[in-house]
DNA sequence: CTATTAATTCAAATGAATTGAATATTCAAG
DNA sequence: CTTGAATATTCAATTCATTTGAATTAATAG
């Protein structure tokens, strides 16, 4: 039960302004991707003439998004000047709100962070996280002065699911005093910047193609370990949200018919076996508490057996997970990121047992099934900043070659 | 083991022409969705100016694309022109390609079918079906002689999953010859129309936001019974095809892990439990042979009790699978069609025990979670043509609000 | 040293949407 | 019954971004 999510998407007619804003998109995106290039190979990826390229070159340098790196001989002809991204030409914030604290982070274009912090709440009612949201915004530009004039908005991440739906309410993860609350309106006009509101996984999903592995990829899954189990979806370079953003909540999926009982009412989801709070219950059974990444790291490092037996068993149920997202979305790959040590992960990816039959068991593919993504708790808050660059570099408009 | 499938997707930047294009889908899909209407109110739908609107209608009016239905006395002020979309203003051709036959089937921009013809198939080599569907183009614009100048291009369907890949050669499905071949290219050029090729699932999909269930849908799942089990998926209005095109392969996720031994090596797929093939072999047991959609449509007719049972043990993890499906996509809707009889699919979405953990278990949802679609051994063909419609009227931009 | 190749820029043209004014038709008020 | 407000549509001129074609710059090949 938590604030509703406005994902009406409409159908809109174009006009020249939309066209410019479309083009400016491209040439950014095709820049980050090829870089160091010139503006006649763009204007050969892109399809739009040279004198096109050239004026909105011109334009996105004068504006600080892109630098001149100068000229490359490469046989005949004039050398091209070469353009790259400018990384601290824009910077984007980055929130995340969980019930008991927000974490916040400051990103450039490339995604550097350039602040960072985290702050407790105590309480995450609207007035309350929104007044938090306006202090941390001042505290990072105050700390980061050459920010000054080049914020391109917010991305504030939120617990999911968003609405009143079968999945709502358990327990942990809601927010007090968001129903029917218009988070998006409320936060842009008090912060006085774009706002975008995502959910975990998605955030983290994008981070990695703004700055991480999923940088040259159009169609990938990231799972993402958060207090639940998440999966951000890509396709063709979009976000996929569904109908009503709700879209990816992974933990609810049902693995093993008749299995443990899981909050949901459902029996057998895949985090009551492999999730945080999977780990958390297992290692309870022994005794032992975990209360951050850093427990978890550090019983890794110690080669804790119940940690072990849990990574074995966790795995299982994981690959054939992690089959079911080939077969259904046929990705270029699966990326594991979040609240979960990277040695974990790397551990996992090495124990996985792929299955065989899958879309995604094709000869000759160069890059692994799994890749492991950026983990860490402040991977959902820079995720909120990655989604705001990405909304300024990627393009809306992907047409068939 | 089949043709390789380009779906490289370009990003490409926009232009005059583009935005005329784009534009004129605009209006042709919101005449589509709001029949009849007046110009000025698509212009308030579109963002566009009346105008502009205006030009588009009156060239999609002259092409005959539209057809003007009369005024509308509505109130103050001149009454609107009322437009509506020209059923016959243009058609599509469907081809499915079996191993053993062709489908095919010619289709107005209503959906409604002028020819239907399936011919059977000595072999599938690319020589034979490329003529055959030659053959079939010919003899459906001969027994359509209004179809003239009208055509607007064929969509072919394929058995998938496109390329070679872990789930390839699982027998029946695999057509012969079609290795390393462009398929859509030779096609087009033989046909000397443009073409389309899809898997089945997704061009069955597509049928039902053409002329269907889904013509107001934006995004749902189609979950396909053809020779395995299919999902087509729409997102925003968009096809969700996949990295390489094999997006959807629903059969092959498992559903109960060390369950039944499927053809693909792994244990518990769902297509051993809910198919047309399942279905034969639980009916095999009994000796009751089943050769198509007749003999399944009079033993449930006559309440044979061993498809009773099936349909009873089917519908479980089939019940688990479209709880999946929402959690995963977040669909408006999703869809049963296929190859099954319209009162087998009816009583199984009767039958279904859909999870409450779901996030499309949502308060005052008013469309039911689960709707069927069209069905019968002329889907898919159908689905081919309306691909080929849904291409002429559906925008590739969708922007947010 | 000259011809060729390639990148870039300059200036004018093009194409589609927008803007603003004018016209047509209905409803509602007096 | 007349007049004014509301609504739809059209006409004409303007705007905006891209395209087109010619000119300029700079490197390599012979």
């Amino acid at each position: 039960m938590c604030m509703e999510r406005n994902t009406t998407h409409k159908i809109v007619g174009s006009n020249a302004e939309r066209t410019r804003l479309h083009n400016r998109q491209v040439v950014l995106g095709l820049v980050r991707t090829h870089q160091p290039v010139g503006r006649a190979e763009i204007a050969r990826y892109s399809g739009l003439t040279t004198q096109t390229v050239s004026n909105i070159i011109s334009a996105l340098e004068s504006q600080g998004y892109l630098v001149d790196v100068g000229r490359q001989v490469r046989g005949r002809g004039l050398p091209a000047s070469q353009y790259a991204v400018n990384a601290n030409g824009a910077v984007a914030m980055g929130i995340e709100v969980r019930p008991s604290a927000m974490f916040a982070a400051l990103v450039n274009l490339s995604g550097e962070t350039l602040y960072a912090s985290r702050h407790a709440l105590e309480s995450n009612v609207p007035d309350i996280v929104i007044r938090m949201a306006c202090a941390i915004m001042k505290e990072a530009k105050d700390s980061v002065p050459m920010a000054a004039g080049k914020m391109l908005g917010a991305g504030v991440v939120m617990p999911g699911p968003f609405g009143d739906v079968g999945l709502s309410g358990l327990g942990q993860s809601a927010l007090q005093g968001w129903e029917g609350v218009d988070a998006a309106a409320r936060l842009e006009a008090a912060l006085n910047v774009p706002v975008i509101l995502e959910n975990d996984a998605t955030a983290a999903a994008v981070t990695e193609h703004v700055s991480g592995v999923a940088t040259d990829l159009g169609s990938y899954c990231y799972i993402y370990f958060g207090t639940g189990l998440g999966l951000g979806v890509v396709t063709d370079g979009k976000i996929m949200r569904g109908a009503f953003g709700n879209a990816g909540e992974l933990g609810h999926v049902v693995v093993k018919p008749g299995g443990n009982l899981c909050a949901c009412g459902n029996r057998g989801c895949l985090e009551t076996y492999t999730s945080r709070l999977a780990v958390q219950q297992h290692m309870g059974k022994f005794g032992v508490t975990i209360d951050g990444v850093d427990d978890l790291e550090n019983l890794f490092a110690a080669k804790n057996p119940h940690l072990e037996t849990w990574i074995e068993q966790a795995v299982i149920p994981l690959s054939q997970t992690i089959g079911m997202i080939e077969n259904l979305f046929d990705p270029q790959a699966v990326i594991l990121g979040g609240a979960m040590p990277d040695a974990i992960l790397d551990d996992m990816i090495e124990r996985l047992i792929l299955p065989e039959g899958s879309v995604s068991n094709r000869l000759g593919r160069t890059l692994p099934r799994v890749l492991r993504g950026a983990s860490g708790r402040m991977t959902a808050a820079l995720g909120g900043a990655a989604l705001v660059i990405h909304d300024t570099i990627t393009p809306r408009i992907v047409a068939r070659s």
